[in-house]
DNA sequence: TTTATAATATGATATTTGTCATGTTCTTCT
DNA sequence: AGAAGAACATGACAAATATCATATTATAAA
């Protein structure tokens, strides 16, 4: 397993705010970790003893709502860090992370980073600018799930997938999601999250091939409403 | 105007962790402010360059939809802080805050407090903490929005209001919102609103004097779906 | 007080979305 | 390859919610 000094996936999230020695030391307790695509990385309820960093994969963050379907949160991919709030807090986790596929993590015990939290100050505060992105970003899912229509929020989630993910040489999404997964990001039910895509395929903002999704009119994708 | 040492409000939030030197720093260079009833505090899209403290009132933290409607993020109470993402991020501000009744707030100017975010950890820890609370607290609204019934998510506000915010002395919701403002934070339509609080009222759960209300059965409230 | 204006209320109707049923097409396992 | 199960698809209908219209009541301004 590599070295946290030198690697560079720690570029995308507040580790890079250590300094070296820090590193070195975080490097030295870190474990690494594999999950295969739909396996549970932690569950809602569970307590947390550290930070997950994501080396490779992308996971869904989630929580179960009392009518027993599952809203996803948040997506995180490369460079993002899991659980964070187990640092500034005893309490259990609330969300659930899974495996959209196959993954590859570290694992840093809290016990070892929060003397880092602590006593430099440059990373606590970039773990603070990191939880508020995070939390404005939330603020804006409030404001969307609350006022657009789920036509409206499929569109917006095949942009943002796009935008902040990317695509593969083909241009397809790079993330591949099932339409039950679209479903409990837009939180909808899985038929309708279905017939939206089928309608936009046909008239014309995505394409598909497979699980996969090409949005081949991002400008109409704008307008949905 | 009082001194932020002796000041008991602040107990209620993170400037508890500064210390005495700190806060009579604080104490000198914050500036008192008033604002009336539906008076805003501050737009979406404003620099802001300071935190405010409650110090007695109710604000509603807002963002604008892009179909024109407002959509209630959170209410803030005495002891609330706002504005502490302006603290860790040049961006502005993605809310705004509007007064709903007669507010008494401190502010505190950025560069002034900057200074105890870097050098205290315990106060940064504290603030962090805050910023985690409050991201959880979205994320559970996500899940409220995404899965919930306009009834149901009624139901569950005026639960949270009496809980968090309490009741006067005659029993009824201490914080008194227009229908108007009870739509927006449901994310609804106000005749929605307002007619499933009709429906409350004929089922029950609620009495109302003008435009107080009392929860009259707490526990039918929560089995609303 | 009177008047104007905003807030609340309610009906009628349209639209959106969910649910149930059923069929088809992929995957995966043997 | 074939069978079984999962994922995808679509129709028919029901339920939830929005919209528009129009009263009625409360509140604030003159």
């Amino acid at each position: 397993m590599g070295k946290c000094e030198q690697c560079i996936i720690k570029e995308f999230n507040s580790l890079k705010s250590l300094t070296k020695e820090e590193l070195m030391r975080v490097s030295a307790c870190k474990t690494g970790k594999l999950y295969k695509k739909g396996q549970a990385i932690f569950e809602e309820g569970e307590t947390l003893n550290g930070v997950y960093c994501v080396r490779d994969g992308v996971c869904k963050l989630s929580k179960l709502s009392e009518n027993g379907k599952d809203q996803v949160v948040k997506l995180v991919v490369k460079g993002g860090l899991l659980g964070k709030r187990s640092l500034v807090s005893e309490q259990k986790t609330n969300l659930s992370a899974v495996a959209l596929n196959d993954m590859e993590m570290c694992f840093i015990p809290k016990s070892e980073i929060m003397n880092d939290l602590s006593k430099n100050p440059k990373f606590t505060m970039d773990v603070l600018r990191e939880m508020a992105e995070d939390l404005k970003e939330s603020d804006e899912s409030i404001v969307n799930m609350a006022q657009k229509s789920v036509k409206a929020r499929m569109a917006e989630i095949l942009m943002y997938i796009q935008d902040n993910f990317g695509v593969d040489d083909e241009g397809y999404l790079s993330i591949i999601l099932s339409r039950e997964d679209y479903a409990s990001i837009v939180g909808t039910a899985t038929e309708s999250a279905i017939r939206i895509l089928s309608a936009f395929k046909k008239e014309g903002h995505i394409s598909t091939s497979g699980k996969r999704i090409k949005v081949e009119n991002y400008n109409s994708l704008k307008w949905i409403e």
